[in-house]
DNA sequence: TGTAGCATGTAAGCCGTTACATGATTGA
DNA sequence: TCAATCATGTAACGGCTTACATGCTACA
C-alpha cells in the first residue's frame, strides 16, 4: 500500500483531483452522489478525521481557518495517488448483499416472504438507478475522451448497466420461486 | 434487528440450517465455498468468536468439549433466524470495488495502465466465476423445487449471471479506452 | 422567528482483520 | 519424521458508525 493509507482515504483525495476546492460538507455531498455507489458514503465524522490526517501527510492543502475551511490537493497528494494507482493490486470486489444472503436461507421462510423481498429490492433498484442516471446526466458536456469527467461518465455506465442487469436478473428468480408448486 | 446481532452473526447462523453438525473449522470452510460471494469470508478468528456468542444466546448447541466440539443451530436459534428474516430490512447492497473506483480516477494515470487493471479483472472474474461453478455443481442432484439446496442453487445462478455481465461490461470498457485517440 | 441546511468536530464502541500462539492428526 | 492440514483460540488494532454537541446562515 503505497503508505499505509486506508482505500477510503486515496478514494477521498482522488474526489479532489477534478479541479476544485472544497469543504468537508461538500466532500461528503460528493461522495454521497458519486463513490457511494462503488466505494461506500463514509460518515460526516470520517470525512472531517481523514481530511485532518491527509493534511498531516501534506497530501491536502487546508485553505482558512475554522469555518469554512476548504481542501485542494497537494503536489505530494497527486503522486501519493498516482504511485497508489500504479504500484499497489486494487483486490477483488466486496459485496454485501444482504438480499442475496437472505434468498440463500429462503428455505427458513415461506415463498411469500422471500419473493415479497425480491419485488422490494427491484424497487430498491429502480430507485438507485434513477440516482445513477441524474448523476451520469449531470456529467454530460465533459465527458469526452481527454475530458475530466470521462472516467466518472464510464464508471456511471457501468453502474447503469450494472443495475440494469440485476433488475432482469431478480426478476427471472421472481419467475421461477412463483413458477414452482405450492 | 432481530437481537442486536450483526448479520455476520445470522448469516454464520444460517449455514448450520442445511441439516449438519460443524466445527469452527467446517464452518469456514462453508463460508469460503458460498458466502464469500455474496457476503464476507469472516476470518478464522471471528467464526470462533461469534460461535461463542451464539452459544452464550443459546441460539447453537454445542456437542462436545475442547477439540472437535461441533455445533448445531438450536429450536431458539431457528426461531431468532426466522424472526430476523421476516421482521427486519435487508437493506441495499453495498459494493466495494477497487476497480470501479480506479476506473473513476483514471485521469490521474496513462491509459494503459487503467486499461491493464481491467484486463487483470476480467482474469481474477474468470477465476472466480470457475470457482462458483463448482459451488454450484456441487449442488446438483438436491437443488429442484422443495429440495435443501434450492435456494442456494438459486443464489449461485444469481452470482455466475453477474459474473458474466461484469466481464461483458468490462470488456467493452476496454474497447471504448482502446477506441479513444492516443 | 424558526426551521432547514451548512459546517465542524469529539467520544464511545462495535465489527472485523492481522499477528501471534498452540497443539493434534494424517499422510508422504 | 516432517509437512500439511485440522483445530482453537487470544490480543492488539484499525476502520467506520452512531450518538452527541455546537453554532452559523439563509429563507419562508
Amino acid at each position: 500500500m503505497g503508505q499505509g493509507l486506508p482505500v477510503t482515504s486515496y478514494a477521498l483525495l482522488g474526489l479532489l483531483t477534478f479541479g476544485d476546492a472544497l469543504t468537508g460538507y461538500e466532500l461528503k455531498q460528493r461522495a454521497d452522489a458519486t463513490l457511494r455507489f462503488y466505494w461506500v458514503s463514509p460518515a460526516m465524522s470520517q470525512v472531517y478525521s481523514e481530511l485532518a490526517r491527509l493534511a498531516e501527510h501534506g497530501l491536502v492543502t487546508p485553505s482558512g481557518e475554522g469555518r469554512g475551511t476548504t481542501y485542494t490537493i497537494s503536489d505530494a497528494g497527486r503522486e501519493a495517488l498516482t504511485t497508489w494507482m500504479r504500484e499497489s493490486a486494487p483486490g477483488f470486489p466486496v459485496l454485501k448483499h444482504p438480499v442475496a444472503l437472505r434468498l440463500l436461507l429462503g428455505h427458513v421462510v415461506d415463498r411469500e416472504t422471500t419473493v415479497a423481498m425480491l419485488r422490494d429490492h427491484v424497487l430498491a433498484l429502480e430507485k438507485e438507478e434513477a440516482a445513477l442516471v441524474e448523476v451520469r446526466d449531470g456529467l454530460r458536456g465533459h465527458d469526452g475522451p481527454g475530458e475530466i469527467f470521462r472516467h466518472p461518465s464510464l464508471v456511471a455506465d457501468w453502474g447503469l448497466d450494472y443495475f440494469e442487469n440485476e433488475r432482469r436478473i431478480v426478476g427471472d428468480l421472481i419467475r421461477r420461486l412463483e413458477d414452482e408448486g405450492p
